[in-house]
DNA sequence: ATTCGTGCAAATAGTTTGCAGCAGA
DNA sequence: TCTGCTGCAAACTATTTGCACGAAT
């Protein structure tokens, strides 16, 4: 997706969910869009000189809104990343037993598809799925 | 696995990290062993009156040597559950994207076959997997 | 006797919030 | 103008740690 078009997409997220699109979260998105995997608050804190209470209080709205969605690691730090249909590329993560670092990677359709009808089966016990989260946890190459 | 093959098969492991197996850290493995989802800290103390700052040590004594396993969810609490060798019980598990709330459940061997596939390809870019780790993210039955 | 576990209370750190000033509709 | 965003600093809370005492080898 281009730029021009994922922001006009996260401006009309937010408004739908009466939220501005302030030059703050154009700034968060804009960073978040040139990572290739999800970002800390300090990475993002970073990359871009933002009040780090802003950036926090930011994030809340922008994930409320669906345009950003929370990533959780083995470390103390929360990570954030586009929402996938936001940036059209259905990933997962890697995850660092040791560092909590977190990469991005994909799997086969045929996989995809298994884990689609897994989902649809365990609908019946009164959980609702909205989604699934498949993490490879283990040693990344600066840990190993 | 009987609960007497559990305690000698967690006090072996500590022995093997040098640790002992006191009656606190027998308690935590009981209340554990007892429970069909991962606890959190206040659950544990809710279950087993003990020193809070005891339980955050020996839980973490109890993760080195590989006894538990600590979960992670969408609310601010970590979650503890038997490490699965102890357990054999390989399983997975469902997390309530509202109220945070863990439970377990089970997929089909062919998935899992083909997860550990996945997990043989991924080897080859210097991350190496130590487990997978598949969630269904939703709303559960209290919070739908 | 010496090493390690325990429990209380204090410290730490990521995250949240109150409030006064500012900006956009 | 009026609502809501910003940024600083203070508050909050899960978790960690210092220390003195007790238990185990």
């Amino acid at each position: 997706m281009a730029a021009d078009d994922l922001h006009l997409a996260s401006a009309a997220r937010l408004r739908a969910s009466g939220q501005r699109y302030t030059s703050n979260r154009r700034a968060v998105v804009d960073v978040l869009a040139g990572a290739d995997r999800p970002l800390t608050i300090p990475e993002l804190l970073a990359r871009r000189s933002l009040a780090q209470s802003s950036v926090y209080r930011n994030l809340a709205v922008l994930e409320d809104s669906g345009v950003v969605h929370r990533v959780t690691s083995t470390d103390e730090f929360a990570r954030f990343e586009l929402a996938e249909d936001l940036t059209e590329h259905h990933h997962h993560h890697l995850i660092c037993s040791t560092c909590g670092a977190v990469a991005d990677f994909t799997v086969s359709d045929g996989l995809e598809d298994a884990l689609a009808r897994t989902m649809a089966n365990v609908a019946a016990t009164g959980f609702r799925p909205e989604h699934h989260r498949l993490d490879l946890v283990g040693r990344c190459a600066a840990c190993a």
